[in-house]
DNA sequence: GTGGCAGTACTCGGATAACCTTTGTCCGAGTCTAAACGG
DNA sequence: CCGTTTAGACTCGGACAAAGGTTATCCGAGTACTGCCAC
């Protein structure tokens, strides 16, 4: 049980367009190049928050992505459910039902699996957690310097 | 992200190990028969519960597994952690130490990424929750039915 | 009849393969820029 | 000098492979039962 990379990415590609505050779109290669991460992957994951709606993208030349809302408008939730998919992590498969369970009446059945409510249950307070926090509050918990450092940096290798 | 069956595998089998409440070892090919499940894969598994400490195996004929506590003793982070590893599900890989990071000052890295402190406050929420909940729990929660059937199709199979 | 003994069936445990998800790469469609050209 | 055209470079987007992890299987070590045999 893991989570993808592409989490990680996305995150801070967000953190960035934030940061930066420009119209303008920013492109993969800039992105990969800040990170060091192989730019064809990363695109393709970029693509998902943009499915997701939460960058839009810009084909062509001076073609890249910009973030589709302000950023106290965009939770940890949203990035984590366009990377990984809306499914449960503890997918129930309802194996009660099978073998001796099948011989069992009907209306044992009625109420859900309870191991399944139980991990329902954490997950979530998992996801509330996750949906509480926004770009906006990373970006008040990170150092000034991280900011002011991205404007630099992008103005300085800007095209 | 998918946690795998083995959670649900563990957590059934222990569900029915404290519902019969016996001190016979029961053995995996039981438990497969009740759930249809293959019987080697789910042996694999169990061990892994035996070396959390969850489970007490004995070998040999009229061998099997047996609870090592008491039901309220085991709380559902436990199973998990023994079948998923103690491993966080977001792992921070530091990306923004790579690349252009690397020309910052390294006081900007004194406090850890913000990204991967938000992440795990969302997963000490979840963790919570599940340590929260006791196999006890679960079983006061569920139709008093599902105990007794256990017990005398236990009795029925009886070796 | 009783104690010992060998054979047998059964169980856990870890080493060994098949399948699937995740990671990574490549090329095509479309768009903007910029230079070249003609008036 | 200015507008038009045309070639070029750049970017996203989805189709196509490689790698790692999960799922599944098999065989060996060890244990308890059961029937047999000797005394």
């Amino acid at each position: 049980m893991r989570m993808s990379e592409g989490v990680e990415w996305g995150l801070h590609c967000c953190l960035i367009l934030a940061w930066l505050g420009t119209d303008e779109p920013v492109p993969t290669a800039q992105f990969a190049a800040w990170f060091e991460l192989p730019p064809a992957y990363l695109n393709k994951r970029l693509q998902a928050l943009v499915r997701a709606g939460i960058l839009t993208s810009t084909p062509g030349a001076r073609g890249g992505f910009r973030l589709a809302r302000r950023p106290e408008q965009i939770s940890l939730m949203d990035v984590v459910a366009a990377v990984e998919g809306r499914e449960d992590v503890f997918r129930c498969t309802e194996i009660r039902r099978r073998g001796e369970g099948a011989e069992a009446p009907e209306r044992e059945f009625l109420q859900p699996c309870g191991i399944a409510a139980a991990m329902r249950r954490a997950e979530l307070a998992w996801r509330k957690e996750l949906a509480a926090q926004t770009l906006a509050d990373l970006m008040e918990a990170a150092p000034p310097s991280a900011g002011s450092r991205a404007r630099r940096h992008y103005e300085r290798t800007r095209r």
